[in-house]
DNA sequence: CTACATAGG
DNA sequence: TACTCCTATGTAG
DNA sequence: ACCCATAGC
DNA sequence: TACTGCTATGGGT
């Protein structure tokens, strides 16, 4: 198990089945598997309602998950502090109003899955089975991945910058919130997303630096430009990781260094990956030598085992996903899902409770039912996972994006996009935004107004600085209560047009005042749609097809 | 040809293809079918602009279609009166602009085609080829369907309850527009959809009645209360047509006259297409007998093909579509594709002009591309059509509507209802609505609000009538230059809650100050998302699955 | 398009 | 003393 | 959600 | 004298 979120649900592991249990022409639930894995955390029908300890509630939190240097720690008792520390707050309030929304996805889907005929299931399994036979067929395992990421980044940063910090616990961040911790904090169930008080009680002793987010950046540098003599296109998944294809290295290594006996397939791809692990094991300790930083790795045939396989010796260690295409499968089978990029603590819960899922081995059992109640998107990228079939296609054109619409929220979040393209993956970004927390502060008209323009016209001069400029201005909220809500306007004229952030502000003045008066948190502005800046206002081709002109800007004006 | 209004490019008529040319490996376009038959109607690249005659401009108006009647008319000469009525006048230029970017689309579907290799088709050729295996297996072909449509109803009404109109050509309707003709008058061209002033050109001494509804209602109900012997569960596709299945009459009919003979599955098909005929001719008997009204009739094997058969011997005739699926075949292969529920207009010029495509053939041989460059909902209700696969089929449960976006308007229209589903369509109306066409008149402020205070109350009337409340609200506007504009709102509190229609006047007034001031044609108000009216305004259930709670009674208000 | 929720660093 | 800031994506309405 | 376009009677 | 009124659906954004 990933986590120690659920306490009491355990899944049903009766491993590999190739057929879910679906009684013929009959319905699902009752005694399903689905249905024991979650009658236990789904108390509502229990006539005597047990005591509840903290980890009842562990899966609220993202913080509560485990991550690298946790191994050890004592779930039971932080999430019993936890609890303790959050409970009866706004902010757990609302957690617990996005968890009962969630829950009535899972009875949603568990109804579903009731009415489902076996006739219903009938196409869902030709159509899956197809799709198998077609992703494994297409499947390329041709290329050697490799992912770096930085061990506790932000942390490591500042612990080489000041000696004085060796041997302590400590955080980057303050009390509201820890951006990383060391791994020495990390013992004590202290990490990333972790309020700061919370982190205190569990480790008194816990030093907190404040971030110094250019350091960071320019560490990160400093790193890529070591990584990228290894490969040249990479693709920085962020200040602290990197997404590298280094077959070619590899191969001008075995090239230069070795006799170019005939070897079988196997042979080769058996010599190569037995290289690529003294390559990476020589990047990672010119890394350290040059940067006083340490990092891991993970090596595999594609880039979300890699990903995953960086986590596992952490810190300051690599490891090999075998390159066997049974043990590479067998390593993924084991995985719990929510060691799955893009299964998160919702989407890890609702595939327990609804489906009986832990494991990616589970997912493969329940290929059919996952295709029957997901979404298209959200099927295709599960199933693709259980079948190591993430990297990139070489198809020639554009698939047509068919978006199914099924349940309500999403269960699955997007492909990252780190695996969706090839290395090109780089169109620039989407949006760009600002946002401030003042706490239990202004609250008068007069000064949410006054916070606006200012994040208005601190952003615009971050998007002078960058030349971004969009047609779409969100205005975000977050109440005292911790619910969040934007408003977004489409604006004629791409802002903004001038640094002090008047333009933008005019925007976002109007969609805030729409809301006033109103008790907030948090204000932000984003920017979206962004366009070129060289880009002339009015342009209109007449056959309409040459697309300098955005729908956006077509928009029709009675009068 | 269903039309004349397609006076220069005819399509490619080289008959049954299974595959479209595509050269292997190649792009579409140059001097593809597709390419040929567009050139000389969509006229841009043309060096000399040839005179045009009215039937160049035919394709802009419903009216110009022939309708049954219309066999023997000078369509030459019609679509010349028309024209000379029509050019210059505001409404003439709307219909321009509209075909302006029907030629846009066009040339997308064109640009694609030219950019579409082979191996884009390939995977399509798969899923069709699937999809065509699967909709021929699960054909539906045991009942035999009728179609009823009365002849000329509106007029025939009228000249049963005025004999002194008989021998005349007359039309029900105004100057402004023509809501049906009797067939005398269809001789010169006049028909449903026409302007009155234009027919007044065409047939000078046409006579006009002005039109009863009360009365067609009740004629509506005479008929149909005689169809119902046939077929209790007749579906009314309108006031003047019923759908239905004579399948149990027809056998209850053989059972008590004939001897039960063991006959052949064809043998008793046959058997019971004979009998067929003979019943519905009784009816239709009874029909006239009964109303003085006559009517047509239409029997096949698919309610589609009966609906297009019923049009065939008009009028006072019927007409049966052969029962032996090769005979039944051949009868929709060669069918224009405008004869086609649901390929109207623009459709039947798009597919044209973009893909050649003039009958069911043409759209059989193009499957593929019809898949390739449609949606999926257009593609396979096209399919189905050449398939004659257009009867509700058995399954189960709800295929989940897979919506996958491609070109910018759509090309066909849903699958008409009446073919959707089985006999229990009758869900309910979705929405309800009144407009008003003032033409030049009320163009103050102050008039225009009065104007929509009286629709408003008008149509609350009908609403508390009809017991009638729903959550949307809509405005339509038509500007003096015929462009339409629509405005909507979701209102929290079901509307309209009194006859005087002052509630929905609150919406509407709002939705409408918006726009104004704006010189308008037309105005209209409609309410649709219907709600049961016996509904406990808030009746939430924890679980949140009954849904006695819609969506937008959800929305969250920030404050 | 607009609003919301999820996800990851 | 009291639960971040940033970007991207899927889904429903 | 909102708005536009098509379709048929 | 001068291009309807009504309902439904698909699809883009
Ligand atoms: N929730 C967060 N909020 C703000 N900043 C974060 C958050 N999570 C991570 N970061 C920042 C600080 C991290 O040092 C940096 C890289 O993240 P990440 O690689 O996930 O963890 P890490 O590098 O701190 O530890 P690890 O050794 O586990 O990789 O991004
Ligand atoms: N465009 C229209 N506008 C208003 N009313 C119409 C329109 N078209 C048809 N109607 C009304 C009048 C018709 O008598 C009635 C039935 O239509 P329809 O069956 O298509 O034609 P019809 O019954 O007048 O002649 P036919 O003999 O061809 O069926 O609906
Ligand atoms: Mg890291
Ligand atoms: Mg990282
Ligand atoms: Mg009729
Ligand atoms: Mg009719």
């Amino acid at each position: 198990m990933s986590t120690a979120a659920h306490g009491a649900g355990e899944p049903c592991g009766d491993g590999l089945r190739e057929r879910e249990t679906v009684r013929t022409g009959g319905r699902h639930g009752g005694e399903s598997a689905a249905s024991r894995a979650t009658s236990a955390s789904t108390k509502d029908e229990d006539a005597v309602e047990a005591p509840r300890n903290g980890s009842d509630f562990a899966h609220l939190f993202v913080f509560a998950n485990e991550k690298a240097g946790m191994k050890k720690v004592d779930k039971e008792h932080v999430n019993q502090i936890v609890f303790e520390m959050s409970k009866g707050s706004e902010h757990f309030k609302e957690a617990q109003r996005r968890d009962e929304r969630t829950q009535a996805e899972v009875r949603k889907l568990r109804a579903k899955l009731a009415t489902t005929l076996e006739s219903d299931l009938a196409p869902v399994r030709h159509r899956v089975d197809a799709k198998v036979t077609k992703l494994l067929r297409e499947r390329d395992l041709s290329r050697i991945y490799c992912v770096v990421d930085m061990d506790c980044f932000f942390a490591a940063v500042e612990m080489r910058d000041d000696p004085s910090l060796a041997g302590k616990p400590m955080a980057v961040g303050g009390l509201s919130m820890i951006s990383t911790t060391n791994y020495l904090a990390r013992e004590y169930g202290v990490r990333s997303a972790m309020p700061g008080f919370i982190a205190r009680k569990l480790c008194p002793e816990l030093v907190f630096v404040k971030s110094n987010f250019d350091k960071y950046r320019q560490a990160s540098q400093e790193v890529r430009d070591i990584l990228k003599k290894y490969d040249p296109k990479l693709h920085a998944g962020s200040l602290d990781e990197a997404y590298m294809d280094i077959t070619d290295f590899v191969d001008v290594k075995i090239a230069t260094e070795q006799a170019g006996a005939n070897l079988d397939a196997d042979a080769q791809t058996a010599r190569r990956f037995h290289v690529a692990e003294r390559v990476v094991q020589a990047m990672r300790d010119e890394v350290s030598a040059h940067t006083r930083l340490t990092c891991s790795a993970g090596i595999a045939r594609t880039r979300m085992l890699a990903k995953i396989a960086s986590d596992r010796n952490k810190p300051n260690g690599q490891c090999v996903v075998p390159w066997q295409p049974e043990k590479m499968l067998r390593f993924t089978r084991e995985l719990a899902i929510r060691k799955v990029p893009g299964i998160g603590k919702v989407a890890e819960k609702k595939l327990k409770d609804a489906l009986g899922v832990a494991t990616v081995r589970d997912l493969w059992d329940k290929r059919y039912l996952c295709a029957h109640l997901l979404s298209a998107v959200q099927a295709d990228y599960l199933l693709r996972v259980t079948l190591c079939c993430t990297n990139p296609s070489v198809s020639s054109s554009q698939a047509s994006s068919s978006s199914a619409a099924s349940s309500s929220a999403a269960a699955v979040s997007a492909l990252p996009s780190a695996f969706g393209q090839g290395e090109d993956n780089q169109r620039g970004r989407k949006s760009i935004g600002m946002e401030r927390t003042f706490s239990q502060g202004a609250s008068s008209v007069q000064e949410l107004f006054d916070t606006c323009l200012d994040i208005c016209a601190r952003l615009s001069r971050r998007c002078v600085e960058k030349q971004l400029i969009g047609h779409c201005v969100t205005l975000k909220i977050k109440k005292s209560s911790f619910e969040v809500f934007t408003r977004q306007t489409i604006v004629t004229n791409a802002v903004p047009r001038c640094a002090d952030g008047t333009d933008l502000f005019e925007h976002a003045r109007e969609l805030l005042a729409r809301e006033m008066p109103c008790r907030l948190r948090l204000m932000g502005i984003k920017v979206s749609k962004l366009i070129d800046p060289s880009h002339a206002p009015v342009k209109i081709v007449s056959s309409g097809v040459l697309h300098a002109v955005k729908p956006w800007m077509m928009r029709r004006t009675l009068k």
